[in-house]
DNA sequence: AGCCTCTTGGG
DNA sequence: CCAAGAGGC
């Protein structure tokens, strides 16, 4: 009697069982679905921290998944930790697979692979088949007339805006299907030990936002202060949440925050298309400025001792709680590439091994903007002055004296780089590249 | 999603 | 005297 096929629904930076595009099209395929995580080593040997909190967070949504399809749907989650490429080599054999299933993922190495698994797959006459689940419009949905990708943002938008129907914001109905998981019993746990990390001490924030917040988001996002911004990054980051649910709230309720979710999509888009970007600027010119690059200076940006409380401030958050407002991102990140004329690659990589919320096309996408080489990017003047910045958006001090308890006390350092005189050199050193 | 400097015109 | 606008980087 030959064995009933089955189909594999593999999660990666889609952590839930509800509105999952992917999953949806695997309980619907009509082949039973097994479930898989892989803790991707290609990607965790490259982690020094061994607390690092994208992991413990991972870890925690995945062992929840797999107690949810465990207790309430008779099935599990197939937990490995390897080489993604090598464990579907594992899979193949262990189990009549048919077909696999993911969303799509669009950062260049995500691509490399996918596309090996793709072609092994294939080999052994199995499809793989990847969907859309993390944007709105992904590859190249949103156009210009001409058939090219936008690289501005605001004709991008109103594009994106003109092509939106209630339709795309519409949730998957899992639930409805959730018999169709292959029936197991459960599967080995995995702990963070076995995968030589331990827990971390940072908090997570919660999925369960207040809606309010989005309400009110056009007038205190700004401030560092307050509690103006959602912090949903890390959970649209892993899928904690639905990008669809989150939009049709956006849509209805704030514009701007709307903006930023679409903000999303572009720099997804623009990494889908120019995966080159990842380290070079997409203003080619700018790769020839000639960088300070002070190792003294950029270490003293990171610890958050450059003088200026404002970027100390927001240099300490990250530190200590792996988050940073993103207004103060866009300031920290002004300050290493115009006033000390660091390599926004060198910053992007720190950000990197810092943020709970790392998403590298938004990452490369806010560096390069702030480093005035992007898509859409800030005109190369424009050099924000860190000390104007603070009286802005931090006019009673509140998130300075927060992280910076030492500031306006004698031990508060005097400033690394003098702001005119930084400013000045900025502005001859890219016009220089620039002619 | 700057900032600086200079000019102008109302008070 | 200084707010507001223009224009350059």
């Amino acid at each position: 009697m030959s064995e009933e096929k089955i189909c594999i629904f593999w999660f990666r930076r889609d952590l839930r069982l509800n509105d999952n595009a992917g999953l949806y099209r695997a309980l619907t395929s009509g082949l039973k679905v097994l479930p898989v995580f892989i803790f991707d080593t290609d990607i965790l040997d490259e982690l020094d921290d061994k607390k690092d909190a994208r992991v413990h967070f991972i870890w925690q949504e995945v062992k929840s998944i797999k107690k949810t399809l465990e207790e309430k749907h008779g099935t599990s989650l197939l937990v490995k930790h390897g080489s993604p490429l090598k464990i579907f080599k594992d899979l193949v054999s262990e189990f009549p697979v048919a077909e696999v299933f993911t969303n799509r993922d669009y950062e260049p190495s995500a691509k490399e692979r996918d596309k090996a698994v793709y072609e092994f797959l294939k080999s052994k006459d199995i499809v793989f088949k990847g969907f859309k689940d993390q944007v709105i419009f992904d590859k190249s949905e949103v156009m210009k007339e001409d058939g090219t990708p936008y690289e501005v943002f605001t004709p991008y938008m109103k594009k994106y805006k003109s092509q939106l129907k209630p339709f795309y914001l519409k949730s998957y109905p899992v639930k409805k299907y959730i018999s169709n998981f292959y029936k197991c019993e459960p599967f080995d746990n995995i702990s963070l030990s076995d995968l030589s990390f331990e827990k971390s001490n940072v908090e997570f924030p919660d999925r369960n936002f207040d809606k309010e917040t989005i309400r009110s988001y056009h007038e205190n996002r700004d401030f560092p202060a307050k509690k103006g911004t959602t912090r949903l990054s890390l959970h649209l980051r892993f899928g904690t949440i639905s990008i669809r649910k989150l939009a049709r709230l956006a849509r209805k309720e704030n514009d701007k925050f709307f903006n930023e979710l679409i903000w999303r999509d572009f720099y997804q888009m623009i990494l889908y298309h120019f995966p080159k970007s990842v380290n070079e600027a997409f203003k080619k010119k700018y790769d020839a400025i000639k960088w300070e690059n002070n190792e003294e200076h950029f270490k003293k940006w990171c610890e958050g001792k450059t003088g200026y409380p404002l970027v100390d401030a927001g240099m300490r958050e990250l530190n200590e709680t792996d988050f940073m407002h993103n207004r103060v991102r866009m300031v920290v990140a002004s300050f290493l590439t115009k006033h000390l004329l660091i390599d926004w690659r060198w910053g992007e990589a720190y950000f990197a091994v810092k943020l709970l919320d790392y998403d590298q096309a938004s990452n490369i996408g806010g560096w390069q903007w702030a480093a005035g080489c992007g898509v859409d990017a800030a005109p190369y003047f424009r050099v924000f002055n860190p000390e104007l910045q603070l009286k802005k958006f931090d006019p009673e001090n509140e998130y300075v004296k927060k992280w910076v308890p030492e500031w306006s006390t004698p031990e508060y350092p005097e400033p690394i780089v003098e702001h005119k005189f930084a400013r000045e050199r900025a502005l001859s050193r890219y016009k220089e590249a620039l002619s």
